[in-house]
DNA sequence: CTTTCAAACAGAATTAAATTCTTTAAAGTG
DNA sequence: CACTTTAAAGAATTTAATTCTGTTTGAAAG
């Protein structure tokens, strides 16, 4: 029925509503010389064929008390798959770990972790990561200052266009 | 005016649009047993004080072709703050890196660097990264798999309230 | 070259949500 | 108790989202 894939128009679209989700589609009609409904059924599509996944609102974390931030790495002792499986599985349970990746190099994962101070983060890794299977080496490295936390990618017109996966 | 602490309901609006900022205030109202306008009226004091940021789209990234992400640290040949403020200001102009974090330990800074393939990124670490002043050494991080990225903070009642800072 | 079909679009019509306004009730203050 | 302030609800209004319909365009078919 509908083309899965994207012309320049959904690029800029794409473009805009990732940086603010609170333009209408009239605002957006306007700077892409198209009519609001055109918009409309635009961001329609691009949600159906899964190009956008969804809307959230930026809070402003900072207001709400104290923060400390770590980007911790995690080397297990143990590198098997099971191994590697299992402890993703439950290191992402954990609320205070933001993000989890599998990562090359020395240390086979990094955790951004947020927390309220350095006794929570304490308490967090003695008693919590420590325990989960197979972890060996935890070094952690604490954020001084965030200077720059882009949520938006640079997209650019893919060179083959026809993927729907 | 209106006051800059926040009650229970805040917070729990704070947590249902900071996960999804589609939600009409007739909805949210319905979840948190107040009207639709109550939820309008609060939803502008948190803007107009500050809590909420703004709000935007996710897109999917994966769609739109090759990825490769790098957390790369750099070590500055020289500390002085000059130094510092200096790489900092220059590297967060790159639109490859997404995020840029001064931190403690061996390494100044924590860079998630986003680009297409693996040319892309040693084009970008040889002519550009490396090229910026005072850059000692260089440590990159690929990212094998996100595990998990979750934007939304676990939003705790602070003991304190009554800070508008 | 003409016909046919599908897609993108614009504009009107409709529905739903956002926003404003007014009133009420509760809570705090002197 | 009278006075003020605040949160909130409900009605009224404005604006945006959504649906519907007709037109244009371009590509494919004959």
């Amino acid at each position: 029925m509908t083309t899965t894939t994207l012309d320049q128009t959904d690029l800029q679209l794409l473009r805009l509503i990732q940086k603010d989700a609170s333009l209408t589609n009239k605002q957006l009609g306007l700077k892409l010389h198209k009519a609001g409904n055109t918009i409309f059924n635009r961001v329609e599509r691009l949600k159906e064929i899964g190009y956008i996944i969804g809307t959230l609102t930026i809070i402003n974390r900072e207001k709400l008390g104290e923060m400390l931030t770590s980007f911790t790495s995690i080397q297990l002792k143990d590198h098997s798959t099971q191994s590697l499986k299992n402890f993703e599985q439950e290191v992402v349970k954990f609320t205070e770990v933001m993000e989890c990746y599998h990562m090359t190099g020395d240390f086979d994962f990094i955790l951004k972790i947020v927390v309220s101070n350095m006794q929570a983060y304490k308490e967090f890794v003695v008693n919590r990561l420590a325990n989960l299977p197979d972890v060996g080496t935890v070094r952690s490295q604490f954020v001084i200052n965030e200077a720059k936390r882009e949520l938006a990618y640079t997209l650019e017109m893919p060179p083959f266009h026809a993927n729907g996966q």
